[in-house]
DNA sequence: CTTGTCGGTGTACAGACGTACACCCAAACT
DNA sequence: AGTTTGGGTGTACGTCTGTACACCGACAAG
């Protein structure tokens, strides 16, 4: 029953975590009132203080919170429960495996998802500038996990971040619809079939390439 | 000199209309305040509403006149000034009038393709409605486009639809991030290759696909 | 020449905003 | 046991918000 100093601490910082993302799902951060957020989370205006400088500063925990979910999803893509036995069924396992992470990833932190595509473009500039750099990072790790592939060597560098900025583009543009189409069980299925079938076409473009023209 | 009442209502409109499209580029058109925009044009804040009911309304007319600009773009990209003599010649015509069209057109209307990245995920619900339908009508229109092409009769419908919807997300990116870059001639170098590339691989991946597997 | 329409003005108000300041009191440290 | 620390409170301020209301004066129509 009794509660550390911290343990408290910790809890109000939560709640303030957790009525921030919900709040500014009606217009974005930038719109959000410190106000409203201490009126939802039930404590006085000035007593957000005690745990954040200002909103801005909030919204940076925020975006690191969120990538944390996206980095949850990326991982369970890379994992392969029963290793491939050749380069065909490599291709086709990647495939199940990039779109079931989403598919199940998504829904459980689908408020993440939705902040990140919000606050990319509308957030304040310091917020706008972490999405943009942790976008850059998982684009760098994207281009060196597609790298180690068999018969990657055909690609350059450069072209490989390309291939990497598609891929992210694509499937964060879907993570978004997804993360916007709740429980809507025919939403869903189109998102995934359209997830699916774009990373065939780019993957079989893919196999095609050689960046010596 | 002297101005009919008509043109004079016109032309306060139009500043109207400058003026919000400026003023929410700091955040987004959902924080713009009436009363910034009104200060800016300089008028009164109650004459505001003898041009727009609201700021969302105001934000339905800056979303038509987008994607005005981004039709003018598309049409540019659609229109070859030498007919492709074969196939392969379609194929990088294709591409070149595509990421012409894309770096010649985006910076003349950067506060437009700004906007449209802003505000289709953090704007005013019917702005977001409004801007989500946009889309969805330019992936058919390219959907239908890419049918006429010799060489997709062995693209079924849907997957047409999907084809054209990775597309204009690739391109729609780059066209945010070009309107971000500004006159850093590096940057904008940059996106124009990583944009060539991109098409380049898809399509390359377009051709080698068969919807009958 | 009269009359009506209508873009723009000025005043006014209630509410929300960020934040400065002084204060409280229970847990934590000495 | 005495003292410090720090999360939370309450009041108070000046500023900004949307919008209601009465008004003006020039252009347009009769």
């Amino acid at each position: 029953m009794t509660e550390s100093r911290v343990e408290r601490k910790e809890r109000t910082r939560r709640a303030i975590l957790d009525a921030a993302l919900e709040l500014c799902e009606a217009h974005t951060l930038a719109a959000l009132s410190l106000r409203a957020v201490a009126k939802e989370v039930g404590i006085v205006p000035t007593a957000f203080y005690r745990h954040f400088e200002s909103i801005d500063e909030l919204g940076l925990d925020l975006v690191e919170e969120s990538f944390g979910s996206l980095r949850e999803l990326l991982r369970a893509a890379r994992t392969f429960d029963t290793p491939p036995a050749n380069d065909r069924a490599l291709f086709l396992a990647v495939v199940d495996n990039s779109v079931n992470a989403l598919v199940t990833h998504v829904p459980k932190a689908d408020r993440h998802y939705r902040f990140i595509g919000r606050e990319r473009m509308a957030g304040p500039a310091p917020v706008r500038e972490a999405i943009r750099h942790q976008l850059e990072l998982i684009e760098r790790e994207l281009a060196t996990d597609i790298a180690r592939v068999p018969g990657a060597g055909r690609w350059s560098a450069d072209d490989l971040l390309i291939l990497a900025n598609l891929l992210v583009n694509a499937m964060l543009s879907h993570a978004e619809e997804l993360a916007l189409a709740g429980d809507r069980a025919d939403v869903v299925r189109r998102i995934e079939a359209t997830a699916r079938r774009q990373l065939h076409m780019v993957l079989i473009g893919a196999l095609q390439w050689d960046s010596e023209r």
